[in-house]
DNA sequence: ACCGTGCATGAGCGC
DNA sequence: CGCTCATGCACGGTT
């Protein structure tokens, strides 16, 4: 019971002695011999508890005895445990008194004779913070890798004492964390970051206080070991996934950081600073909400498969994966897509401990094509290459750029690699990175705040009810939100390089534009009226809120309706142009139309009048995000335009045909009014500012002050722009809307009117808040200037009538091509 | 001019 | 200090 079995076919050495632990290797791993047949193979595994000395002797870090890894002779200081690793006796003699027996699964039991040191067990909850989890790794995957595999376990914890009933083989010295019976079977390498934690430290229990997983968590130096010695069910000495491949073991020495590019130097465990008492409910709540990451199952390749590209996929994903409980899914690797590999090149570039660990090994450049089954089931066939690279490689799988395009994946997305046993088939899933804040919130209430922020995995409800009721594995699964301050993942597993593109700004300018037309004022926000020029301004301290996207269209009449879609029945119904609905709406808050205020009631807007709307926006996205900016149409939406003609008419009075504080625009709508009510009460800060400036003007300190840097960027802000609105106008709601767009299109949309510091360090070319910064006579005198005096004119004039409140065309050219002077002119 | 390919470069990180 | 890898970029082929 418990014996190791040399991985060695042709050796069937099974017993606990016949493995001798070999020399320490410089990764602090350790390479195993079988005393029957010599087979060696590296133990990936870290020494958690022994600090590898220079002289290559390790230090125990709980008592600071040493010894030598290779010296049998030193077994009087340590122990080796049958599930691997050495453990310090002095450490060991603090943990006999296990009070928690773990389950295991005799070896013999195994149909394919591997043993398994899974140890099963229903551990309560509350019993796992004097749990410690099995190091265990996916013996299947050694079993196909190669004659020469490590079974080698690498529990270098502090053992119980030896005196244990498994002593002999030392299996048991240690209480293991339970691990579902389904995860045995499926064969799902269970690496989990909680368990890492406490079967590091539980032992310690006795000896010393015990490390709570909050602690745990929070260190993000925390060894993870926690593998599950399993076997391969109905599939006995599979070939590897690949040919070629020869097991060098996995290396377990890297701790998992659950965050990806979060790198963690040392493997090795921080000493145990403070002993808490592990709170199972704590426990609970943070396994139900985090991914953890698990160690790679396997690997032939000697390099250190980084933590970040440790999978954290869940064994729901996986099990969707699979589709079927006949299936085993093996989680290989995951890797946060960066810029290039969501970019048109359609290279994605693998990590080379990836590489060189799940895929054919390749001895040309060229390659091989490699198949790859999508989540859906769809086989992808991709070139994997590499491209030598100083003295090493940098693996790439070519022709990605379908598959990227069908998952619907950008940069920062994650895909994950796993194979599907029996088979060997390579899947890939993937998960959005996409509803970060929404994840924190709804994590934020963990005891550490730990979690990361991510969309679920591709198609798998997160929420699925668990199968067999994996409690226990839940709450080793889950709870790993070492991330603990870390609250968002980088985008890439370097932030350095995940640049935004110009083309993206733009892409994100057209959409915070649309966004417009969702934001509404804060619940619970209480405005603050403020009269500039007879106009009565709401002014919100709370950052606005989204609510429900309508359309807004004009009739031939000129006549403004606002429509909105029903978010049951889908069906687009009328509103009054100032309602502002909320993020959610039915038909049944339709109280303006009593006879479509159900889902029942037919569609008043046929669908392909819906659909122009929208293809007209799209079209127009289109021109605006791919070139020529001159050429381009204004604002699809007309909001802006709109917006535009609001302002201009408001401050260039003499131009617009309608005088300011009288009402130049026909569209009424909320956005609009917002827009312009904010665009106000910035206007009166700047002019106190102005105020202030012209003080300090007088004492002689502005005279090298070059001209306002809003003044030359006006034009771009158009778009920015607020409409004018009667006095009449008032909405029943407002919004801040704080924007500064930098000259190549991007946005901050971080930047606060109060703050001075944003307002400032904005850098020219942008609109709304410079525009603000400038007195409003600038923006007069650049639209006088840039010959948009017409512009107004014609754009007041025709609004009323314009087909859906967008300005004619040659309106929204003119105030594109201004734009485009505008940025020539600060050139 | 555009695009694909292959290599070079260098920041970041681990040892 | 060396390695990894994201990205830049030169070069050649294609449109």
């Amino acid at each position: 019971m418990g014996s190791k079995i040399c991985m060695n076919e042709n050796c069937k050495a099974t017993t606990s002695p016949e493995w001798k632990r070999g020399w320490g290797l410089k990764s602090g791993g350790f390479a195993t011999l079988c005393f029957n047949c010599g087979s060696s193979y590296e133990n990936l595994v870290f020494c958690e508890t022994f600090h590898l000395e220079e002289d290559g002797w390790r230090k125990c870090k709980l008592c600071g005895k040493r010894i030598h890894c290779g010296c049998i002779a030193s077994k009087d200081l340590y122990d080796y445990m049958d599930s691997g690793g050495v453990g310090c006796k002095t450490c060991a003699k603090g943990v006999e008194n296990c009070s928690i027996r773990p389950i295991e699964i005799p070896i013999d039991d195994v149909p394919n004779g591997f043993g398994t040191l899974t140890t099963l067990a229903n551990l309560p909850s509350s019993n796992v913070d004097n749990t410690r989890n099995c190091n265990s790794f996916d013996m299947e995957q050694f079993t196909r890798l190669s004659n020469t595999m490590e079974a080698n376990q690498p529990s270098l914890f502090p053992q119980c004492q030896k005196g244990d009933a498994n002593a002999s083989n030392g299996l048991v010295k240690h209480e293991e964390k339970i691990l579902p019976a389904k995860e045995v079977g499926i064969g799902f390498p269970n690496l989990t970051q909680q368990s890492v934690g406490s079967s590091i430290f539980a032992n310690l229990s006795n000896s010393r206080p015990t490390l709570g997983l909050k602690d745990m968590y929070e260190s993000p130096a925390q060894p993870s070991l926690n593998f599950t010695l399993r076997t391969s069910l109905g599939t006995p000495n599979p070939m590897p996934p690949f040919p070629g491949g020869v097991v060098e073991g996995l290396e377990q020495n890297k701790v998992p950081t659950f965050q990806q590019g979060q790198r963690t130097r040392h493997i090795s465990p921080k000493p145990l600073k403070t002993g808490l008492n592990i709170s199972s409910e704590a426990n609970k709540r943070m396994v139900s909400q985090t991914r953890i990451a698990r160690p790679p199952a396997e690997g032939r390749g000697r390099n250190q498969l980084l933590p970040r590209y440790w999978p954290r996929i869940t064994d729901q994903e996986l099990q969707q994966l699979s589709g079927d409980l006949n299936s085993t899914i093996v989680p290989l690797f995951e890797k946060v897509l960066s810029a290039s590999d969501a970019g048109r090149i359609g290279r994605l570039v693998l990590p080379k401990a990836c590489a060189e660990a799940y895929f054919p090994p390749i001895s040309q450049s060229e390659g091989v094509p490699v198949r790859i089954q999508d989540i859906k089931g769809k086989d992808w066939t991709f070139q994997f290459r590499f491209w030598p690279n100083n003295n090493s490689r940098m693996y790439v799988l070519e022709g990605v750029t379908p598959c990227i395009q069908n998952m619907q994946l950008q940069a920062g997305d994650t895909v994950t690699f796993s194979r599907i046993d029996p088979g060997s088939k390579l899947v890939m899933g993937f998960r959005k990175a996409t509803n970060v804040e929404m994840q924190d919130a709804q994590t934020s209430s963990l005891p550490n705040g730990g979690h990361y922020g991510e969309a679920p995995f591709s198609g798998v409800n997160e929420d699925l009810p668990n199968n067999g009721g994996r409690t226990s594995e839940d709450l080793l699964e889950r709870p790993m939100p070492i991330l603990g301050k870390k609250r968002t993942r980088n985008i890439g597993s370097k932030s350095k390089r995940l640049h935004m593109h110009s083309e993206d700004a733009m892409e994100l300018r057209v959409t915070w534009e649309e966004s417009q037309e969702l934001l509404r004022p804060h619940p619970s926000a209480k405005p603050t009226i403020v009269m500039i020029e007879d106009h009565e301004f709401e002014e919100f301290d709370e950052p606005p809120v989204f609510g429900k996207r309508t359309i807004f269209r004009a009739r031939a009449s000129g006549e403004q309706e606002q429509w909105a879609q029903c978010d049951d029945c889908s069906k687009w119904r009328r509103l009054p142009v100032d309602v502002l609905l909320p993020p959610k709406w039915t038909c049944s808050a339709n109280i303006w139309d009593s006879h479509r205020c159900s889902c029942s009631a037919p569609d008043e807007i046929s669908p392909m009048e819906v659909e122009s709307f929208f293809r007209a926006g799209k079209d127009s996205k289109k021109r605006r995000t791919t070139g020529n900016k001159v050429a381009q149409e204004y604002e699809p939406s007309g909001l802006d335009a709109l917006a535009t003609a609001a302002v201009l008419g408001d401050n260039v009075g003499d131009q617009a045909p309608k005088r300011k504080g009288q009402a130049q625009s026909t569209c009424i709508c909320n956005v609009c009014k917002t827009v312009k009510r904010r665009f106000k009460t910035l206007m009166l800060r700047k002019k106190k500012r102005q105020s202030e400036r012209e003080a300090e003007v007088a004492q002689g300190k502005d005279q090298n002050h070059p001209k306002d840097e809003s003044e030359t960027d006006v034009a771009s802000g158009l778009a920015l722009l607020h409409m004018n609105h009667s006095e009449n106008e008032r909405s029943p709601s407002g919004v801040q809307m704080e924007v500064a767009e930098t000259s190549k299109g991007q946005l901050d949309l971080n930047s606060h009117p109060n703050r001075d510091e944003d307002m400032l360090a904005e850098p020219a070319g942008l609109s709304m808040t410079s525009l603000v910064h400038s007195p409003s006579h600038q923006l007069e005198m650049y639209l006088q200037r840039n010959g948009l005096g017409n512009f107004v004119s014609r754009l007041v004039s025709t609004a009323g009538g314009e087909s859906e409140g967008r300005p004619p065309d040659d309106v929204r050219r003119a105030a594109v091509a201004s734009e485009q002077q505008d940025k020539v002119d600060e050139g």
